[in-house]
DNA sequence: TTGAACTTTCAAAAGTTTCTGAAGATTCAA
DNA sequence: TTGAATCTTCAGAAACTTTTGAAAGTTCAA
């Protein structure tokens, strides 16, 4: 076994708060050490840079590099005369969280407003239901209802919020001499 | 085996429904398909009824009843002449989702930052760190900062909207004949 | 007291998610 | 081409979460 050398204590334990945020909205942990290793580390780094950083197997960040890139946080940089690929961070981290969870919860409202209906649907055929019954359904899909309106308000100044984080995250100290000299590449295929 | 029975197929969808609305913010499914088979019965159950409409183990039931008592969206109920124990559920079940989401925000927000604080500090003592990385820790902390006080806002504004949902779920409709006759009383040790 | 009815607790089972590691794919220099 | 370096995929391992079920605990009527 080769010896590997984790980052400095400081990244890592950034990076391990950093996991705890995404994770809180649903994400793998490990896809926000990832992006905060990339992010701290003054320049593109290898697959296997972040993995002997991080002490996680190639797997792991190959897995955990390709989520990123789909959501766009992450960006493939090929280097001259470099087999690797090289990644760097995009300073948008937020954006991702906004569009996902967005989503989610259009969807997990939308779901279980339709759900609800079909329960009353239901009682309602099979004769009205027990006493109360009909009444408290439609309560639930009511509220189903103003929480679907709410979520949409919600992502509206949520998103909001968010644009200004992603403002904090940038600017003065970006891109060092060696990163500028990079020639940049998004991913493509997939 | 005794033939237990699930309750009406309306109900078990529903509560489903319930159960990913709680599951979406961090309590077991359980919970909430026990409060909704509770909310949907006009009066109350006892755990072995619960248990057999939601065909979980006693067991289940028990654990279950006991976290939505210690959030106070379910409460206990003595019926005179009985041995048991029986439930009702308290319909503001969104006090709940609203009273702990704020607590979880805030404590993930503050662990965030202080961790991110610390990693600062670490990276400033062991002399300046690798080139952009404390500049890029401190814009984290500040994003962190940030966040901290948006939540404040959004906890504040939450509240208002989880207001509306309870309102939506009480009123016309409520307590049975017999659910009136009961004599109430709400959870006491633990 | 005793025992029947019911509840709680908790170790182990079952279920779910995430990670590892190795095999296969890809890329590129020679 | 070939082979060395690197990346991706995925079956199984590991870690983590939730549920079960049985034993211990409670309560109450007799």
């Amino acid at each position: 076994m080769t010896m590997t050398h984790p980052s400095h204590p400081a990244v890592l334990l950034a990076a391990d708060a950093v996991g705890d945020v995404i994770e809180y909205w649903g994400f793998r942990k490990a896809l926000g050490r990832v992006w905060a290793v990339l992010y701290l580390w003054d320049g593109p780094l290898s697959a296997g840079d972040i993995g002997e950083r991080l002490q996680m197997s190639a797997g792991a960040v190959s897995m955990a590099l390709t989520e990123l890139q789909r959501w766009a946080v992450v960006k493939r940089v090929w280097l001259p005369g470099e087999r690797r690929e090289f990644f760097e961070a995009e300073v948008d981290l937020w954006k991702m969280i906004a569009k996902v969870i967005s989503e989610r919860e259009r969807y997990l409202a939308r779901g279980v407003r339709e759900r609800l209906e079909q329960a009353k649907r239901m009682v309602e055929e099979s004769g009205g239901g027990v006493k109360g019954q009909r009444e408290k359904l439609e309560k639930l899909v009511s509220v189903a209802q103003l929480a679907e309106h709410v979520i949409e308000a919600f992502i509206q100044s949520r998103m909001a919020d968010f644009s200004t984080f992603t403002g904090a995250l940038s600017g003065a100290g970006e891109g060092s001499a060696k990163a500028r000299k990079v020639r940049l590449e998004t991913g493509r295929k997939r």
